[in-house]
DNA sequence: GAATCGTGGGG
DNA sequence: TCCCCAAGATT
């Protein structure tokens, strides 16, 4: 144990949030919605919709029960449509080859659509009490910084950082997934990556990144994404109408959502390969 | 390894 | 206002 341990573990019992996939009666099939959902969208816009999910598809066999277009549908607006066709076909996977019940396996968790090394460890972890490197981006930017000393983590996980986050991982599963949110918890609340707030940090005195007197980040440039434009925002627009519409949208109607004729064109075609529309006649589309 | 894939809130 | 970015996965 180093001496981050117990002042991370003793922060976190006294500041955790209270997430409804984190609390006791909380099924594994909850922690692996809320993972799905988690996946590039904060906490605060998942909850709803996590809520009505488990509500309305309180197990696998529910939800893989339905068409897959009412699950891209319950999605709502949070963001990357493709998630809920694939948490619907994990779903399926887990009635088929687990008989409806979530895998706690890492090695069957990450076998499923949709889920990958994250993902099957943040279940496995949190869901099951396994002992597992979590490594998500808070995660990497509590270590980049506590114990790197730099700002910002590497683009991607590097293999000296996951032997770090192995050396680090308590021997105890139980303890180790106590860990493993804890430190993630850490990321999300106080070492945040825009004005983290080190005055409240359990390790500041640890801290290799406060200690050199938080230096400026100096990698590599880091991208943002581009949005005006962009075939992301012209399928996120043809989707918000076929959502809001029940039922069949003529092609005429998808001009309003996108002048472009071409670059309309093309993203139709990239959702109907994706499968998250379907021609439901001559000239018109529906969600699946 | 880099590019792609939505959405909305906060600094 | 504008920019950054939020519990990633897939190709």
């Amino acid at each position: 144990m180093s001496t981050l341990h117990a002042p991370i573990l003793d922060w976190y019992a006294a500041h955790q949030r209270d997430l409804p996939w984190r609390r006791p009666e909380a099924s594994p099939w909850s922690v692996m919605v809320s993972e799905f959902m988690l996946q590039q969208t904060p906490v605060s816009r998942v909850l709803g919709p996590h809520e009505a999910w488990l509500t309305r598809w309180p197990t696998p066999g529910a939800l893989a029960a339905e068409p897959t277009g009412e699950a891209v549908r319950a999605w709502g607006r949070l963001g990357y449509p493709r998630r809920a066709l694939r948490l619907h076909a994990a779903a399926t996977a887990i009635v088929e080859r687990h008989g409806g019940e979530v895998p706690a396996a890492y090695d069957d968790l990450v076998a499923l659509p949709g889920v990958g090394d994250y993902t099957a460890s943040a279940i496995a972890s949190f869901a099951f009490g396994r002992r597992h490197v979590v490594l998500d981006t808070n995660v990497r930017r509590v270590f980049a910084r506590a114990v790197s000393g730099v700002e910002f983590p590497t683009t991607a996980p590097t293999r000296a950082e996951r032997d770090l986050a192995t050396t680090l991982l308590p021997e105890e599963p139980a303890v180790a997934a106590e860990w493993a949110v804890a430190v993630m918890e850490l990321g999300a609340l106080v070492c945040t990556a825009r004005s983290p707030q080190c005055g409240d940090c359990p390790v500041r005195e640890q801290c290799t990144w406060l200690r050199a007197g938080q230096p400026a980040y100096d990698g590599p440039p880091r991208r943002g994404q581009a949005w005006d434009g962009t075939d992301r925002q012209c399928r996120g627009r043809l989707m918000a109408l076929l959502r809001d519409d029940h039922g069949a949208v003529h092609a005429s109607r998808l001009v309003s959502a996108w002048p472009d004729a071409g670059q309309r064109e093309r993203c139709l075609t990239s959702l109907l390969a994706d499968g998250l529309v379907v021609q439901a006649g001559d000239e018109t589309y529906a969600l699946p």
